[in-house]
DNA sequence: ATAGGATATTGACGGCGTCAATTTTATTCA
DNA sequence: TGAATAAAATTGACGCCGTCAATATCCTAT
């Protein structure tokens, strides 16, 4: 019991990570501010300086176990998935598509890079597992054959999370999504598979 | 001369979206505030309210104007290229890819949800026309052939958007844009040239 | 010339992030 | 056990911000 129990209410980092995450589900990041998180977690408006120095410190905090989130569901799926690369690489990117549709404000804060901190050693731990979960799976798809798997991988993120980003911002509102009925993020999975046949992969 | 030459010193709002964009490349759009932008133009801080209602409506504003800028670097290529659908449609992904790079922080204004309103008249007529820049290639490329040309143009507005906005963020640091020589914007045009060929285009 | 509308100024309000000083609680060690 | 030290939380202050209301200034149309 090293580190809990203090004589507040248990561990309050773990309070403000709780609720500044209420606070961005309902408001988005606009919404988590130092004194609004600490607020409602019933403590005195500077409480939080001993457990986030910044309330960048604070979002970077929040972006750090939402990635762990994130990752956490990927290796779920990938459990339940057979061997084949291509069906692996789908359940990751399925995964994101979910994660977005679902929390949209939690997504847009992974990328805020003027309110996150992206360069600090947690967050690069992070990046790099969930970029690794995809390209690793590239990797032995590209095996033996004469392609950087970096550029397959580049641009299967990009197009994963430029969709996800921009359905958040309505961009395919009134224009494509609505009129159509087909699923649009598996004829984006389907529209990459059309580049590993072209690989021969 | 309409509405020109006030008695301040000519139009008060071009001055205030000049010194907004100043502070836009400065400082991103957390500089952009309705004090400093006054400031900048020589004002009092209550000022801009005449012009703008809010802080909202003077980044929307901003906003419209960089699309005009895009719009307008899109048409001046646009009328260089060729009448072969697949060289237009690279232009102005290149034209795209270009504006990232050079002004990271107009770039990521523009897909900003909460700081910029997507909803208004102004801004949806400029996104229509960035669209249709690009879906209007891609109907001609498919014209005939029982494809779907709102998936083509999303899988590729979804690819250039999130290979610059990843860009931005850094996400490809230290991981794959560095290591290889290769020229990452020009290899997602080929990959994407894949698809097109995939689809007998 | 003057009335009225548009435009800019001043001043105030509450909220915010941050810091310094202080008090309260927990732990360590004589 | 009790005093010293470290950690955690509070209080109060500062300057910045966005917004609003009241006021002053300039332009224009009658």
């Amino acid at each position: 019991m090293a580190k809990a129990k203090q004589f507040h209410h248990g561990d309050l980092k773990r309070a403000l990570l709780d609720a500044a995450l209420e606070l961005l589900d309902e408001q988005g990041d606009s919404g988590v501010g130092i004194r609004a998180v600490a607020r409602k977690a019933g403590v005195s408006h500077a409480a939080p300086v001993n457990h986030f120095k910044d309330r960048r410190a604070l979002l970077t905090g929040l972006a750090v176990t939402l990635f762990d989130d994130i990752q956490a569901d990927i290796s779920k799926r990938l459990e339940r998935t057979s061997d084949d690369p291509v069906l692996r690489i789908e359940s990751v990117v399925r995964s994101f598509f979910d994660y977005g549709a679902r929390h949209p404000h939690r997504y847009a804060l992974l990328w805020r890079n003027d309110v996150v901190d992206h360069e600090c050693d947690e967050m690069r731990i992070r990046e790099d597992a969930v970029y690794d979960c995809i390209c690793d799976e590239i990797d032995r798809l590209v095996a033996g054959r004469n392609i950087d798997k970096h550029t397959v991988a580049i641009g299967l993120w990009s197009m994963m999370h430029g969709y996800i980003d921009l359905k958040i911002v309505g961009m395919f509102e009134d224009r494509a999504d609505s009129t159509s009925g087909e699923d649009r993020p598996e004829a984006l999975l389907k529209m990459f598979r059309t580049i590993f046949a072209h690989y021969g992969l």
